[in-house]
DNA sequence: TCATTAAGCCCAATTAGTTGCAACTACCGT
DNA sequence: ACGGTAGTTGCAACTAATTGGGCTTAATGA
């Protein structure tokens, strides 16, 4: 978990048979620019880079996301129902959880260096190459458990 | 997060106005008897009834285990691609975290207190009601790392 | 027991995400 | 720089997970 540039994102597809494409590269620098704690789905990318007249495929923005999900560039999260968001993995001292409440879907950020720390640990106890590592908490606001809606 | 029985499932749906049904019994039974680290798709929960001749319909599956989900009785879990596996969501000690393969998807469990503890207190701190609190790991395990099929 | 109304069921609709394919182009070697 | 090769893109068609509608069934509370 480091952070990328172009240079070094190009240099580790080419390690692998694969290519540096503008798509890859505005993709990339689309989440860089994000302000820390947001995220985005593939509609939204979609969309985004649609508005700032850099539109690119939707197909290709799904392909890319997970590719780089996959390569630990991007964080795949699963927090409102329906779709995945992705955010750039900053290592520490960035490194965040999420707190989700199910009934209104807020989403909140933590930090707690323990838990990335029992993360690192445990993958390298089994040798695993770590690239994400994140706890999610689920549980109700304290606005929904006074709210009289049911779930 | 505590264990649940048909009499406290019961009790738990009346109190929000909810009825307990021979389909939801049925359910919450079929994960009762699953094995410690085995979780099961809508899919798959569909299938074993089908066999078990306690048919149920695939769309009361489906809001059953979303339902089960937010209330805390099931751990909603996205392991492999493409669909969303549900398990028993069980208290301390039995309480268990997930690192997965991003390559091959083998998934392997593992417990940790502290990062339980963790999640307990952050919870607290912002005065939510914790209803389940899972690490993911996303790594590519040693026969994946070896092997030279890219990712 | 009865009335109320949530829950279940069947099936159609939705939609996030994937794939096949032809055209394109980044990369590597010369 | 140039050209061949193989990865990549974009479009459109497709897949499969999940949800919604309309009607029926049955759990709950009086």
């Amino acid at each position: 978990m480091y952070a990328y540039t172009a240079q070094s994102l190009k240099a580790e597809l080419n390690e692998r048979g694969w290519r540096m494409t503008p798509q890859r590269e505005t993709i990339l620098e689309a989440f860089q620019h994000l302000d820390e704690g947001k995220h985005l789905s593939a509609e939204d990318l979609f969309e985004y880079l649609e508005e700032a007249g850099q539109s690119i495929s939707l197909s290709t923005i799904y392909r890319t996301l997970k590719l780089m999900a996959r390569m630990g560039i991007l964080r795949e999260l699963e927090l409102a129902e329906g779709h995945k968001h992705y955010e750039i993995n900053r290592p520490y001292p960035h490194h965040h959880h999420h707190l989700i409440c199910v009934k209104c879907n807020k989403t909140m950020e933590f930090k707690n260096d323990a838990v990335l720390k029992a993360g690192v640990r445990q993958a390298e106890k089994e040798g695993y190459h770590l690239l994400d590592c994140q706890l999610t908490i689920h549980a109700i606001c304290p606005a929904c458990q006074r709210s009289i809606v049911p779930i």
